[in-house]
DNA sequence: CGTAAATCCGGCCGATCCACCGGATTTCGG
DNA sequence: CCGAAATCCGGTGGATCGGCCGGATTTACG
């Protein structure tokens, strides 16, 4: 089935990473992805990127190896509002394989049934990403192959792809994410914002830290003002997704 | 320098993920990570899970294979502040290799220093974990090896323990975490969110989405009430952490 | 065909936030 | 030894929030 060595494919695989981490501009990343068709003899890799930019308008961000028009027609079907692999990937924290997936919906049937019309293979994988700061993306692989042949695929799929997925993503937000400027929350602030993500007033803040609540105003403030934050909810998200209020000092 | 044959490795690989999958208790942790010191020959494997309550006074998670001496010792030097594993590890995405920790540092020599007295290996790797509401953790191996071994054995652990890292988060998040209980806000509800978490207030939200302030008003309103939220900070702390506020549906 | 949920709108009032004014000591590195 | 940053404290006033009262239509599902 496999044309390669083991061997073989584990030094393409690091060999790939490698380039990934080095990665200058994102206009090399498509042939990166057919590069990986040829090393796993896939039919199909997409990578899908949300919240790169923290920017709540941004669309996402999209890297694949299919033509344009199955993403025409996916945009212009709609498919994201019924595809189980964004629908249902997006939500876990562990890959998943297609063949899980509920297809008794209509809708699904036709998604996977033009898919396949496309050039898509027809088993898959989709591997979530979580990033440091909200940041998430899915990278989803296809290619077709026996039952058999598939459930020794899949796992090595799963496992080399895991890798790959988080490369990606890494290389990716590198070049076109926004630049998180790294702000530094006095201990004291990041405690009193803490509580107020906890839905604490000031009042009760100061309670629990043993302070007046004019002082729990104060470090507020002050972290509003570091955070560049138009009040304590733009502040506390703002830290949340900067990974200022992570239990560890 | 490996006893064992990657095909081997490979498939003990993938069955301890499949125990992992299906553990039941996280008493069985400590022997399933003595069994990867046997399979990948390590001197020490660690797990430190944060944030896996929810809850914000929870201490983190930790599950080892070395001695408890270590730990105390640990604890009681607050190696925490110092160790870079922990201080740069968990502000990563992307493993990091210990070589490449600075070690100028008087505390930071004086940690590895002791830490080997204790078992631990002097080659080390720290696998860091997002998990999607927030949680994080960090899983570290170490062994000793030379230069050149090293140079290999590294791409390996990186790539496998990518996976054996997300699937006992996965594993310990499932048997020790707090149930997030499923909740749905309607469309505008999480746009009206959105827009809070981002500073506005709920007059600006009303011109940006054309509603009145007051049906603004009401949206978060449901809103908290829907995430038992005590104020508009908390609901769109709790919803951030939930991801509920993703771009995507 | 009724019920539930989602989408909208108005007003009231006390609690809380937020910006701005003022002051203090301690600690730590250049 | 000076300055910067962190730690604390007090007050005011207007803006905003948060809960609670009332109303409405549309949509979807059983």
């Amino acid at each position: 089935m496999r044309r390669r060595d083991k061997n073989d494919t584990d030094l393409e695989l690091f060999e790939l990473l490698v380039k990934l981490d080095k990665l200058a501009e994102t206009t090399r990343i498509p042939a990166l992805l057919c590069k990986l068709l040829e090393i796993y003899g896939l039919k199909s890799v997409a990578y899908l990127g949300c919240g790169l930019t923290a920017q709540p308008g941004q669309g996402p961000y999209l890297a694949v190896t299919y033509s344009d028009d199955w993403v025409d027609h996916y945009k212009a079907q709609r498919f994201v509002d019924v595809d189980p692999a964004v629908q249902i990937g997006m939500r876990r924290m562990l890959p998943i394989d297609w063949d899980t997936f509920d297809r008794r919906d209509k809708n699904v049937r036709r998604l996977f049934g033009e898919a396949t019309e496309f050039g898509l293979g027809r088993r898959g994988i989709s591997i979530p990403v979580h990033g440091q700061h909200g940041d998430r993306a899915l990278v989803s692989i296809t290619r077709d192959a026996s039952d058999r042949d598939w459930r020794h695929l899949r796992l090595h799929y799963m496992r080399d792809f895991q890798v790959l997925a988080l490369h990606l993503h890494q290389a990716i937000l590198r070049l076109e994410g926004q630049r998180i400027v790294s702000i530094s929350l006095s201990p004291r602030e990041r405690e009193c914002l803490l509580w107020a993500a906890e839905g604490k007033t000031a009042w009760e803040t100061a309670v629990i830290l043993g302070l007046s609540e004019h002082t729990v105003r104060c470090y507020l403030e002050s972290a509003r003002h570091k955070l560049g934050a138009a009040n304590n909810t733009h502040a506390v998200n703002k830290a949340g997704k900067a990974n200022l209020l992570s239990q560890l000092p």
